[in-house]
RNA sequence: GGGGGAGUAGUUCAGUUGGUUAGAACGUCUGCCUGUCACGCAGAAGGCCGCGAGUUCGAGUCUCGUCUCUCCCGCCA
């Protein structure tokens, strides 16, 4: 028999009960987390957000004992009952309200439930697929419901922050024009206008720089993005960014009020203080140093261009990928020389995975070289080499031969995996940097023209603005952009804004806009340029991501309370789904036969 | 689009070289139990071995295809 609420009113969240009620009436309302039944004597676990209290009922209270019998699993309850202090023997140090518990005088059964079809122990987690499916039920675990509040708590503390520095959060329009570079657009049919189209921002990176032209002065939002590309551990299709915009500022006026909101969140959250201010480091250098523009700095190993040292080689893959223009990087696993085959090939194999053409390595002995391509080095190559990489015996060394950009992404997926393998560093460090002096524009091989690298609405560093006159030099150009990086993952990214026309229309030129298409495309932003443009930049964060980092969760759908599948499918509502033809109709929509 | 991993009771898993009736634990149900906290004890129910072909006297096991989930590459200015 179900009872109803009535008047009764929650007086105390289970979690924290504590001795200092001792003897006092509470109300609790929560889930049947475990129930045990010793026949006379009943305990319930009772759960709630704030988490677990042990209800004892004793057989003396005739009907709240009956019910306390016939209660299950997540049972939806109200106990009325007094806090009593257990004896020494009872106490459970594994509890944080193991001190204490309440006696039941009254029992309301307030909703029954079936029994559930996931695990709802940490211990034995059902699988993904299912928990997405239940993904109410998966929300009860309290390790997940620990990650949303920390969400919750985090962007509360961002808004409180950005607040207190004097900047408006303004909504920009979910449904807004489609501009097809960068990541697909998801797409919204218009009824009113048929055959047109809404996008769903990827950002909303031309309306906040369109509120500076409005003279907002500093702008933020907690922003909805929206990317229809493929998924990852990382990224979800629909996905939240702490998007800033500030006018009248240099690039080192964001590193500072940015550093100041890590120092304060990273405090308040994880009670975590950083070390500031957090290193700066040219994307060249990081490239150079640990193949990637998000290195993981928590370990140090770096790598080492050792072309020079080989020009002459022997060794047919350094000799022919030199020739064609190659070069030849070498990264040293400190004391790996006992390294086995099978992790030799690993290794190898994850040089292939990455799409390299394998990885050459060999071991360093009191003696020289041994083993792997040692046999086609001459000794002077040997002693360069060794003296390059400061190579002591007992060291493994690994060469990268291919491209620059691929010797790069190998040797930078073997860092972070010898980083994982030997755990050279602390779990719970945080190593941040900004990287900066990124290049404008990359150059396509396939399609023999110039892209933007990171976006095209960046101010070029003012000393590079001549190099637009030299199409040799476009890849030299550095922007005035930034990334934020921590322990290799990429938090933040942004730049300071071109908000001089001319030398964004420079921009728009090396990358080969038709002035038609441009027009079309941006038009009414580029337009916006010339009324009066005040100087300004920005940067947006990942919540995700940086949720991420503060709870150690290893996918991005532990911080989001319902997220997609890898097929971007809601498994528990089944979206996408097919939609009724009358719908389409009116859209004026036809579905191809496939 | 490409490559790897996974799919067996409600759940988590085991299942040998292809060989009788596919097992365990948790959960569920029934009974007993007044200090449990992974409560205990006795018993029971519960299976399209993801799906579809094929090889075979015989397939959970081998082969091919397919679907789903996952990790990575491409992609993500």
């Amino acid at each position: 028999m179900l009872d109803l609420l009535g008047n009764l009113k929650r007086t105390c969240y289970c979690g924290i009960v504590n001795s200092d009620l001792v003897d006092l009436p509470v109300t609790l309302m929560g889930w049947v987390h475990k129930r045990r039944d010793l026949g006379g004597l009943t305990f319930i676990d009772l759960r709630d957000v704030s988490g677990i209290v042990q209800v004892v009922v004793r057989p003396e209270q005739l009907e709240a004992s009956e019910k306390a019998h016939d209660v299950r699993n997540e049972y939806v309850i109200a106990v009325q009952g007094v806090v009593r202090r257990r004896d020494e023997k009872q106490i459970n140090k594994n509890m944080p309200t193991g001190e204490i518990e309440v006696e039941a005088s009254t029992i309301l059964v307030l909703n029954d439930a079936e029994p559930s079809p996931v695990q709802l122990s940490e211990q034995n987690m059902s699988d993904e697929d299912l928990r997405l499916e239940y993904r109410y039920l998966d929300l009860r675990r309290p390790e997940l419901q620990k990650n949303i509040i920390l969400r919750h708590n985090m962007i509360s503390l961002m808004r409180d922050f950005m607040n207190h520095m004097g900047f408006f959060e303004i909504e920009t329009p979910i449904l807004m024009k489609s501009t097809p570079e960068g990541a697909r657009d998801y797409l919204v049919p218009s009824r009113v206008q048929q055959g047109k189209f809404y996008a769903l921002p990827q950002s909303p990176q031309i309306y906040k720089q369109l509120l500076m032209i409005g003279g907002m002065d500093r702008y933020f939002q907690i922003a909805r993005c929206f990317r229809d590309e493929d998924l990852r551990a990382d990224r979800q299709p629909e996905f939240s960014q702490l998007d800033v915009e500030m006018s009248f500022i240099t690039q080192n006026d964001i590193f500072t009020l940015m550093e100041a909101m890590f120092k304060l969140l990273f405090k308040e959250l994880i009670g975590v203080e950083l070390e500031m201010p957090f290193p700066r480091i040219p994307y060249q250098v990081s490239m150079d140093k640990y193949g990637t523009d998000k290195p993981d700095l928590r370990f140090a190993m770096e790598i080492e261009e050792i072309s020079e040292i080989v020009k002459d080689s022997t060794f047919q893959v350094f000799q022919s990928t030199l020739e064609t223009g190659g070069v030849v990087r070498c990264l040293k696993a400190p004391g790996c020389a006992d390294f086995t085959r099978k992790q030799t090939d690993a290794m190898i194999d994850l040089a292939k995975h990455l799409g390299g053409k394998g990885l050459a390595f060999t071991k360093v002995t009191e003696t020289g070289f041994e083993g792997g391509i040692a046999k086609f080095l001459t000794e002077k190559e040997v002693t360069e080499i060794s003296m390059k990489m400061a190579a002591k015996p007992g060291d493994l060394l690994f060469f990268g031969a291919d491209s620059w950009k691929m010797v790069c992404k190998v040797l930078a997926g073997v860092r972070n995996e010898l980083g994982r393998m030997l755990k050279l560093y602390d779990e719970n460090a945080y190593a941040f940097a900004w990287i900066v002096d990124f290049p404008i524009f990359d150059y396509n091989e396939e399609e023999k023209r110039w892209e933007p690298a990171h976006h095209m609405f960046t101010l070029p560093r003012e000393e590079d603005l001549l190099y637009f006159d030299q199409p040799e030099n476009y890849g030299k150009i550095l922007g005035q952009l930034y990334d934020m990086v921590c322990n290799g993952m990429e938090l933040a990214s942004g730049s300071i804004r071109c908000h001089r026309l001319d030398i964004q229309k420079r921009i728009f030129a090396v990358l080969g806009f038709e002035p038609q298409d441009l027009e079309e495309k941006f038009g009414y932003f580029l337009n916006a340029l010339q009324y009066g443009t005040p100087p300004h930049g920005g940067i947006a964060y990942g919540i995700e991501r940086l949720v991420m980092i503060l709870s150690h969760a290893n996918s991005i759908r532990d911080v989001i309370a319902f997220p997609k599948t890898l097929k971007a499918v809601d498994l528990m509502s089944q979206a996408p789904s097919l939609v009724a033809n009358d719908q389409l109709k009116e859209l004026g929509i036809k579905l191809i036969e496939s």
